[in-house]
DNA sequence: CTGAACTGCAACATCAACGTATCAGAGAAA
DNA sequence: TTTCTCTGATACGTTGATGTTGCAGTTCAG
């Protein structure tokens, strides 16, 4: 039995947790060993291994599965920190502080290269667009130089993240803090106060 | 015949020449496919299978060869950059430059997460440490804020230049240009001058 | 309560990747 | 030229991952 990713019912309580469960610990154990099979996800999800299957028809599948997750919860984590209204400089805190959160927990699939369903495609262009659209506020409120390259901004901006996670993750520290550290780079670099 | 890195006699040139190839197009073949096998590396590099089984007794001892082959030729990047004995800001820019054209050649391998292989591991931490110390001198002569983190120093110059390495997977652009880049981002940030 | 959905277990089939061995021929190296 | 190394081709055996099926027992939902 086949099964696609789209149901004509809906998944039993019990059953949508298993799912959810395997895609946590998938996320886990693969951020471990990006080559464990999919016997051990299982054993580590603690279900049995045609129980993974029934789930997601192929290993493909449920990282799949775990990249339209992933993706959803890190668009969640900028809408809430309001992009579009709030002021430029306290939207840019609080949606780094929120991504570091939320990316931090999905590391492994956050950082694969090539996304293969549309839907966790289309999510990756919203957020894309949602980080440009941030940084222009930024820029328009005087945040960002006039002539800085929006392009090369929210590459730099990303990458800042980035590294902010792989501190969380070796140092545990408060969110809030990477997020200033995030923010006060970007906006003024390691330079000295130039006169 | 199990055979081992290590040799008691040295490698015929054309021999020479075809290890060399195999973890050139591993490289190449292992960044579109992280999951590719052997064989198909093997016949992109126009070598039979069992030629690639002789020279790398597994997928592991090869990855390992390439990351030696790929560290080994970061850190000769930065050694000609004079780290140590130019002025900071100019051998920032010269390893910048360098280091973004190197690592360009090796991204698979230079992003694999976990080094067994001893050496590899040494050139890394030498790495490392030259890093650190570039950003010490430059600390000194005034080109950082006195009380920035070095740590969070070196993590940013490394994001700045992962990006600046994407950036010329898909524009091509001169190694100069990128690196110009990363340092004044690295220095002043996208801010607006402060007055 | 009762049917439907869900899960674990066991068994099975397939298959690709891996690793090894052998040998004949081509080609460096001396 | 002669020796030794290297390579390609072929063939084989092993193993682990993957995917499927059937069924019995459990648990949710109405």
């Amino acid at each position: 039995m086949t099964e696609t990713t789209t149901r004509d019912r809906p998944l039993r309580a019990d059953a949508e947790r298993t799912v959810r469960t395997i895609l946590e610990v998938a996320e886990r154990v693969l951020g471990e060993d990006p080559t464990a099979s999919l016997a051990q996800i299982a054993a580590a999800a603690g279900v049995a291994r045609t129980t993974l299957h029934r789930r997601f028809a192929s290993r493909e599948a449920l990282i799949d599965a775990m990249a339209v997750h992933a993706f959803r919860q890190v668009e969640e984590a900028i809408d809430v920190g309001r992009p579009e209204t709030a002021p430029p400089l306290v939207a840019l805190h609080q949606i780094t502080a929120n991504v570091i959160q939320v990316k931090s927990g999905w590391r492994y699939t956050v950082g694969q290269p090539q996304l293969r369903d549309p839907e966790a495609v289309a999510a990756h262009e919203r957020i894309f667009t949602k980080g440009h659209l941030l940084l222009d506020r930024a820029q328009q409120a005087g945040l960002l130089r006039p002539d800085a390259d929006l392009e090369w901004a929210r590459r730099v901006y990303h990458a800042l993240i980035e590294q902010a996670i792989q501190v969380q993750a070796e140092t545990a520290t408060d969110p809030d803090t990477l997020a200033a550290a995030v923010v006060d780079t970007l906006l003024n670099g390691l330079g000295p106060e130039r006169s």
